[in-house]
DNA sequence: ATTTTGTTATATGAATTATAGAACACTTCT
DNA sequence: AGAAGTGTTCTATAATTCATATAACAAAAT
């Protein structure tokens, strides 16, 4: 799995990360049962502290993504989501579907939108 | 318009203002071409500081939503969006719809809930 | 004219972000 | 058993962000 850290970017690095192995295992890159790499490798690899892992492995956690073996290692291990977490996505997503619909675009438009970076996931 | 800003929230006060006011344009409550309060009215009336409003209204001028008239007021005027915007809300719907999928959601109950979200926006 | 408006400037304090180094105890590998 | 690797914890520092506060300014609205 290919990560891209931009230190420019006003979106904290451990969320980039966090981001990007989600996608990585929705786009099925690593699956459920497989590790992540140790903190201190992971840092070394990105240029990044270990701390900064460290942190984005912890949100992971908290998000029911992963689950941190202690002195161990973190595998991906997704839980069931529950409806608090359900709700917590939907008052993220709300922002932005807002957004798009105040600058004109159309809710087919959004819709086909969503449905096509799904499907650019989930498959291949 | 009713806004609640919660001091709490990991959320800063200004993102909530901009989130809920975009929000407010899409559900209808608020009509292009009707003008947002002074910052210091909306400031007062929030309990927050004259800084924070003013730094969501040029927050919702950079997105597009609203026009500021220099020393005059905030005009709701949602411009028509740009490819670089759609793509940047693009980017940051991706992650919630990956963390998802991942913790087992399927396409179409992602698609039901936006729908209906976007559903009970537009009308009413 | 007076009030109201957004703008600008300076300042402060708290919290967040990212880094660094070190030590610890437990697990894994050889 | 010993060595290496693991996440954990602690302390520390610097830069940035967030929120507040106060003040003054010039233009617009009443």
């Amino acid at each position: 799995m290919i990560i891209r850290i931009e230190a420019e970017s006003d979106i904290p690095i451990y969320t980039q990360l966090t981001n990007q192995i989600i996608e990585g295992i929705a786009r099925g890159e690593i699956m459920p049962g497989e590790s992540l790499p140790s903190v201190r490798a992971f840092a070394a690899d990105l240029g990044v502290n270990m701390h900064t892992v460290n942190k984005s492995y912890h949100e992971l956690e908290k998000k029911g993504v992963i689950k941190i073996i202690p002195k161990s290692g973190a595998v991906i291990s997704p839980e069931e989501i529950t409806a608090e977490k359900k709700a917590q996505i939907l008052s993220e997503l709300k922002p932005l579907i807002s957004e798009g619909l105040v600058l004109g675009m159309k809710k087919e438009e959004i819709q086909e939108l969503i449905i096509s970076m799904m499907n650019e996931m989930k498959e291949r």
